[in-house]
DNA sequence: GACAACCGCTTGCATTTAGCAACCGCTTGT
DNA sequence: ACAAGCGGTTGCTAAATGCAAGCGGTTGTC
């Protein structure tokens, strides 16, 4: 985290916090199926991500401020939150998942999602940051219980 | 390339393919300054891309159908174009740029693009788009060109 | 109060990828 | 003949990825 950035471009500034292979996976079961625990994250996982991964990735992503962690102590049950600047990458992953769904080999299950928000468009997207805020920044207290 | 993907998810399909430390920015360099040889891509890089890193990056790229590569010979001029895969990231670049410009650090000269990026909005990105197919997929005449 | 199940991780190890520096055969221009 | 430019490759080290197992704590059940 002390590292100099490679350049000042801002695509780069991107790349250098969410270019690899695990963060941007890690974000959208957060932000879409909803995983806020550990093992949930690791165990859920489409994609089977190794333990020891997951705790790099989400401790790099707490000091890159896309991720806030609330650690009530050993054993027990931890919450990540997203932040404002993680909620506002919904539309780069709504955009991504769209390319990914037109020029990638991908399955009918799992291309749902992205099809229904490249259908909602930018209005469905605001909709869904609003709601992610509420749940995760807290705007009303303990709006908890959807699932 | 002929490895399983980790799962059908157009996220990660995405991922899977742009998800690395360079793919992204040499992609970027392609297309917003038409750098289409190898030491263009290599030498004027911002970030300094290492030449074995780029030269693997551009045949995963063309293996993906990202990039496609015409090869006069050894010693002679090659040029690398992008296609209509590649063109389509567009949008997601320009999204991801904007992101980074609001999130990361920057540098006011290198932000330029991404703002302009932004302010111009999808007409912009549509007219960006069919000026690259133009001259990346020789839409017009042969696929002779530029220099 | 013993026991299993769940909690968020860590450790050890093997494999894979990133990164640096030097170099290569070829072509083009002087 | 020679230097400069062309697209890379080779050898090496460092860092990231990935698998399997385990660890100290808590919570729930009998």
């Amino acid at each position: 985290m002390i590292d100099e950035p490679r350049s000042g471009c801002p695509v780069n500034a991107a790349v250098e916090v969410l270019g690899d292979r695990w963060t941007l996976i890690v974000l959208r079961d957060i932000m879409f199926a909803d995983r806020r625990h550990f093992r949930a994250l690791q165990r859920e996982s489409e994609e089977g991500i190794a333990s020891n991964i997951l705790a790099g990735r989400l401790r790099d992503l707490v000091a890159a401020g896309l991720l806030t962690h609330d650690d009530p102590g050993a054993g027990k049950r931890a919450t990540y939150s997203l932040t404002e600047a993680s909620i506002e990458l919904v539309p780069v992953l709504a955009h991504l998942g769209w390319w990914g769904l037109r020029h990638r080999p991908t399955t009918p299950e799992l291309r749902v999602r992205a099809e229904r928000l490249h259908e909602g468009g930018p209005e469905m997207w605001q909709a869904v940051m609003a709601d992610l805020r509420e749940r995760h920044l807290g705007v009303s207290a303990g709006t908890a219980g959807e699932s």
